[in-house]
DNA sequence: CAGTATCCACAAGGATACTG
DNA sequence: CAGTATCCTTGTGGATACTG
């Protein structure tokens, strides 16, 4: 799934601002940012509580996102039992270390957030 | 362009997690971020600074990226001179918040970029 | 120079149904 | 329960050509 942009090209790292790009990849999709906060503060999650908090997302997408972000080591993924199956889901070395921006985002978010009124057209 | 996300719904802001997500949906473009990052430090840019620096972007694509960051008052658009047309992009008061933001990534970016493995298969 | 106008390809996300 | 399998719609980005 996804090629996910250059980072792995060695177009990674060498600038700053590709350091960015890379990073903020990481977190461009529609739920990985969530499911990283909720992660963030819970701990372990499973696959049925993931699913609750975030409302709206349905089990292929929900698995796509957590496949993906098992992929680039941010999220492991814990079998704690078959029959009945259960999984949880719990942050990576990696995934711990993006709490800072996770942070700041969401700092920049309760004081930003509202007054985006984006394209007026 | 875009309806971006929940966030006017009243669906942001209400909880921590929300808001970053919005917060997360300014970064969640391509381009969104370099930009935003090549302004904070350089101040301003003009069209044509941009479009070098960040490479491989198309007039269009750049242009709809500030658009969009323009009406998301995040970005700030000023006319030095017509004839030869000369604009200059700078980040607003929203723009500058993002700062930490972008630190964060940064940081994060310079020590776990290189291990993204995205999907296997 | 700083964009617009068109057209296009593809990936991402969602709906629905099914399974070990 | 925790996913897969299909199918389908949309958005986003890119190529190319043109303009005030």
């Amino acid at each position: 799934m996804s090629e996910s942009s250059d980072c792995r090209a060695g177009w990674c790292a060498e600038t700053d601002y590709c350091a960015v790009t890379c990073a903020a990849d990481v977190l461009a999709n529609k739920w990985h940012p969530v499911i990283v906060h909720r992660l963030l503060d819970a701990g372990e999650l499973g696959f049925g509580d993931l699913s609750d908090e975030l409302g709206s997302v349905t089990n292929k997408v929900l698995s796509e996102s957590l496949d993906d972000l098992e992929a680039r080591d941010i999220v492991e993924r814990t079998i704690v039992s078959e029959q009945p199956l259960r999984v949880s889901y719990a942050l990576t070395e990696r995934g711990r270390a993006l709490e800072p921006v996770v942070t700041e985002l969401e700092r920049w978010g309760r004081e930003y957030a509202e007054p985006a009124r984006p394209a007026t057209e």
